[in-house]
RNA sequence: GUCCCUAUAGCUUAAUGGAUAGAGUACUGGCUUGCGGAGCCAGCGAUGGAGGUUCGACUCCUCCUGGGGACGCCA
């Protein structure tokens, strides 16, 4: 990546500077590269002398000034040059040769442009969504649901070998499972929809003639979740490659090890009866019941044992993706996993309240509820997927039914996907004349793009399509790093603005044909791309619209 | 009461302590000798309030105000 070689030019630098006794010696801390908003600043730029003005007791300006004149003697040629620009930040310029010759890359890397190795191929785990099986999802799930998603696409991307995964509470004995019940048999209302009411219809019968509560619920639930695992792999389109029972859990005895576990290392006390767990000791604010008076295990005591087996399947890295009402009980999952002596990475993230514009709330156990499936069929699953995307995870969203339904024609998504069909509209164009290609196929024939004589892209607007280009594998190292995937709708609008500004200077296709190759190969490769980071979103990227 | 998240343009929102706070949408005006006008260009318009730390604060700290969530032997 063109920023990580820059730091590395920036580091070496400083230690000639240092050699060289024009900087005191001190120990170089993390270089920040960052692009600009402003052209004018610069492709990418660098705050470091004003970082370390306090060290070498000169002024921001100076200390540029001592790092810039060695990077001019590193003389290296995908720099163009290098600016000193008030208060003290290093500005530098992609040279138009590195920008040219990018292009063929590109092309040959194809849909692996952006495949990177930081991942390590460490073992890594991704929860998310995990609704409970006694209903429909609702649009405040699609949020973990679209995320968890995206992030697990970007991760394998990014070189982590990544398992995806889905938790369903359906414990037999559960009060969830057992109100379920009571609604099935007409004792209740508690998880009451239009949805149950038709299933409970239909199955009259054999719930008329179950022995308890907890015996219809459990028939019930298991109709539910078939019913959202239909949802979530079809109509969604989301990858899980693990489904992992709370039930399951109990008959393996997973539970009563856990239990027996931290008992053993004296981790629970006996008061009032009941059974606690002193997570206050391992930095959660207060103790919590593991087993009631009854003996009955509680819910953090499954979720105690749910991870232990996370734990012990070997996981270098998990990433639990909650909704917000789960967040007190991050603290007591973080103290367990402290108990288990587990050294991996725990990643607990929340995704905050979605909430309907008009005040409705969007709670699962508060009356009303808006069905995923009612958005995504009123938005399509594109739109939906842009639009969850596009907002940071622990920011409150504000959900506007209206405005999703009115603005899913004039959505920014298509604004992305419109510059993929533009593209492939061009391309179709351009094998149309060129009756070699005719029929090659794109792998070929992006072989043969790559022949082009790219140094004849010279316009402005070639070049700053370049730049858009080669920053998606920028994109994927930092979003594996800081989990924001924000950034990749950000991206895909700023790759296909590039593009469409670059429509509107550069005519593809003109009596110049090497120059027509050149651009053809260019358009190619932002079709790549494009697709490429529409996919990572799961959003696809149509030939036609 | 305690803890957590949060407040940015009319609306929906972005911004690892950096430069002129970035988009979409709405609104106003402009773009036909060309490959898809679902496009392009220009304009309008924002950091809730008061202090503090810093060369530099939407970002960190304190207080205030508003919104949400959590504080069960529910899940």
């Amino acid at each position: 990546m063109v920023r990580e070689k820059i730091t590395n030019l920036i580091e070496k630098a400083i230690q000639n500077a240092q050699s060289q006794r024009k900087l005191p010696k001190f120990q170089i801390s993390a270089i920040l590269v960052e692009k600009p908003e402003q052209k004018e600043q610069g492709d990418y730029s660098t705050n470091i002398a004003m970082k370390i003005a306090g060290i070498t007791k000169k002024n921001p300006i100076e200390t540029a000034e001592i790092i810039v004149e060695q990077l001019q003697n590193s003389n290296s040629q995908f720099l163009g040059k290098i600016e000193i620009a008030r208060p003290g930040f290093i500005n530098f310029f992609l040279s138009k040769i590195y920008l040219q010759k990018q292009i063929k890359q590109v092309l040959e890397q194809g849909e692996k442009f952006g495949d990177l190795k930081i991942g390590k191929n460490k073992k890594t785990q991704v929860e998310f969504i995990s609704g409970n099986p006694t209903g429909p999802l609702h649009i405040g799930q699609g949020r973990g649901a679209f995320f968890g998603d995206c992030l697990s696409n970007v991760l394998a991307k990014a070189g982590y070998k990544v398992e995806r995964e889905y938790y369903v509470n359906n414990a037999k004995n559960s009060n969830q499972i057992k109100e379920l019940g009571k609604t099935g048999m007409s004792r209740g209302t508690a998880y009451l929809t239009d949805e149950l009411k038709a299933i409970i219809k239909e199955q009259k019968h054999k719930i008329e003639n179950m022995k308890s509560e907890s015996q219809a619920g459990y028939f019930l639930c298991k109709i539910i979740q078939k019913e959202n695992k239909d949802f979530i792999l079809k109509k969604l389109k989301i990858k899980i490659t693990n489904w992992v029972f709370e039930q399951d859990l109990y008959k393996e005895n997973k539970i009563e090890k856990a239990y027996n576990l931290l008992k053993k290392k004296n981790l629970i006390y006996e008061s009032e009866c009941a059974q606690w767990l002193k997570t206050k000791k391992f930095g959660d604010s207060k103790d919590w019941v593991v087993k009631r008076s009854t003996g009955e295990p509680t819910y953090f005591l499954a979720d105690i044992a749910y991870h232990k087996d996370k734990f012990d399947r070997g996981f270098k890295k998990i990433i639990d993706i909650w909704g917000a009402d789960h967040q007190g009980h991050i603290g007591k999952m973080k103290a367990a996993s402290k108990m288990l002596e587990y050294k991996g990475e725990l990643n607990i993230l929340i995704a905050q309240v979605v909430r309907l514009k008009g005040g409705l709330k969007l709670s699962k156990r508060k009356g009303q509820i808006v069905g995923l499936e009612e958005l995504v069929d009123e938005v399509g699953l594109d739109a939906a997927r842009f639009f969850y995307l596009a907002k940071s995870l622990n920011t409150q969203m504000e959900f506007d039914l209206e405005l999703a339904k009115e603005q899913s024609q004039k959505n920014p998504v298509y604004y992305v996907q419109y510059a993929h069909a533009r593209i492939q509209s061009i391309l179709n164009k351009v094998k149309t004349q060129n009756t070699k290609h005719k029929s090659s196929r794109p792998h070929r024939y992006a072989k043969h793009c790559g022949q082009a004589k790219f140094e004849l892209l010279e316009h402005t607007s070639e070049l700053n399509l370049i730049k858009q280009v080669i920053r998606f594998p920028e994109v994927v190292g930092d979003t594996a790093e800081d989990y924001r995937v924000q950034r990749l709708p950000q991206y895909a609008l700023d790759l296909a603005e590039a593009f469409h500004q670059f429509y509107r200077d550069c005519p593809v296709i003109s009596d110049n044909k090497e120059l027509t190759q050149a651009r053809t190969a260019l358009i190619l490769a932002v079709q790549f791309v494009l697709k490429n980071s529409l996919g990572l979103m799961g959003i696809s990227a149509p030939s036609k619209m």
